[in-house]
RNA sequence: UCCGCGAUAGCUCAAUGGUGGAGCAUUCGGCUGUUAACCGAAGGGUUGCAAGUUCGAGUCUUGCUCGCGGAGCCA
């Protein structure tokens, strides 16, 4: 018999059916059972009557608890009172498996006892649409890149330190050649495939060892990093501002079922369409004053200040031109202001925070190596970035998006928790 | 790392320093249209760990452990 699924039940409307699926709930009376199984691609009740199946059947019916691996055969019919529209008229039951006591009942649970069974929360239609959106939005992500003609060029994960210190970096062995660490980022190796090939993106998992416990960290996060030869600062915010618009319409073109089941409010979400307002750090900080924050010039902004500044506007906003100081050594300098970086910070609406980080890259020999040792970083170790610079250098510019952060977003959650299977956080690695 | 809050039944929570309860879940019974179904009954406890104050501690004090919220940190 041909498999079905219960997304594609339109198409099998007065047919009998055999589906297969997990028990998520039970209702019943004395001589009618409503099961509702889930599929992973829908939910769909499935209605056993005392006369229209057998007493084994029906025992079955009864008996069997939530989250059991079954086997349900019956008619399919259009039901304005099931749950989807659609209903299974049951008359036969196979149990795959049988389970009783299931830990996460469809009533309230903290967030501690559900991160501990994070393996059987991920069932729960919250996650599972959540896991759906996150999965569309790195579709729409290596769409939009492969669309533009981009290449996707995978960075290491084990890299040598060559970042300022070695606190933030999680530290393994290697062999006969001392430490390795994993990957904080891919951008300077995509600076490097970015003179090769033109236009590129990294997209992978980076590891943070920062102890943030704040709702936006996680040790272990992925990112997209771009990287494109010849563009500036403003080219860069021109293609940041294009690829949030790109993957934020295509959830709401495509996502709306899942958005439903979040609850999301997507009238915010309809807003985000070019152009997005762009400001420099200088008003930024006029910004902040004018809500009476005692701001120091030169500081970083904080989680608090990107809110008050987001919360100006009805969609993402793009702050550019950071002190040097609080920015990284490879961000070209503005030549008009030298004590400013060509960097920008695309903070996300509704308290966000930062979705995207990016900069132009400085690609003058001399000025890079000035930084590295400014730095205080190994000139050995960074020899053959300057490579890249020594050999057809080119202005170029890039940025990073998290992906954790832009699910968020997206789906309204007041926590990057959720949107990784298995996230990791400073007091987490479990399961 | 700092500030704040918390830990009581499988889960979510209540309990004036004086006999530890409820809802859900589980088990049993009832119900042919339920929508987190409903109705009735039963079982279920070393109140996170250790010490202290007290005639008496879930409750007050101290320490520890774990977690949560926030901050800092964060190319």
């Amino acid at each position: 018999m041909q498999k079905i699924y219960i997304k594609d039940l339109s198409q099998h409307v007065g047919q009998e059916v055999t589906l297969s699926g997990w028990l998520f709930n039970k209702r019943s009376g004395g001589k009618i059972k409503f099961l509702v199984l889930r599929d992973g691609s829908g939910y769909l009740q499935c209605v056993y009557f005392k006369g229209n199946v057998s007493e084994d059947v029906f025992n079955l019916a009864d008996r069997i608890g939530q989250e059991s691996s079954i086997e349900v055969t019956g008619k399919v019919k259009v039901e304005p009172r099931a749950p989807g529209g659609f209903e299974l008229d049951a008359v036969n039951l196979h149990l795959i498996s049988e389970a009783h006591d299931y830990p996460i009942t469809p009533k309230d649970h903290g967030i501690e006892f559900l991160m501990d069974n994070r393996h059987l929360w991920l069932r729960s239609s919250k996650q599972v649409a959540i896991m759906k959106i996150r999965h569309r939005i790195v579709k729409a992500i290596r769409d939009f890149f492969d669309e533009r003609g981009f290449t996707l060029m995978d960075p290491p994960i084990l890299t040598p330190a060559v970042c300022e210190g070695t606190s933030t970096l999680f530290e393994t062995e290697y062999f006969d050649l001392g430490k390795a660490y994993l990957t904080q980022s891919g951008q300077l190796y995509a600076e490097a495939g970015a003179m090769a090939l033109g236009k590129v993106y990294t997209f992978g998992p980076t590891f943070r060892a920062e102890k943030s416990k704040t709702r936006r960290h996680l040790t272990e996060f992925w990112m997209v990093e771009p990287e494109v030869a010849f563009n500036d600062l403003n080219a860069d915010m021109d293609l940041a501002e294009e690829f949030l618009e790109y993957i934020v319409q295509t959830i709401l073109k495509e996502k709306q079922e899942e958005l439903k089941v979040l609850e999301r409010d997507t009238s915010i979400l309809e807003k985000v369409v070019r152009p997005f307002p762009r400001i420099s750090y200088d008003q930024a900080v006029e910004i902040l004053k004018k809500n009476g924050v005692d701001f120091q010039y030169g500081n970083d902004l904080g989680a608090t200040d990107e809110t008050i500044i987001s919360n100006q506007y009805d969609r993402p906003v793009m702050v550019h031109r950071y002190p040097t100081a609080v920015k990284a050594f490879y961000m070209k300098r503005d030549p008009e202001n030298p004590d400013l970086a060509l960097a920008v910070d695309v903070l996300a609406p509704e308290g966000c925070g930062e979705i995207i980080g990016g900069s132009q890259r400085e690609d003058n020999y001399e000025l890079l190596l000035e930084r590295i040792k400014e730095h205080n970083l190994p000139q050995e170790a960074f020899e053959w970035y300057l490579d890249l610079r020594r050999f057809g250098s080119v202005p170029h510019a890039g940025f990073g998006l998290g992906l954790e952060r832009t699910v968020g977003w997206i789906c309204g959650l007041d926590h990057v928790r959720e949107t990784i299977p298995f996230p990791r956080m400073i007091y987490r690695n479990t399961p």
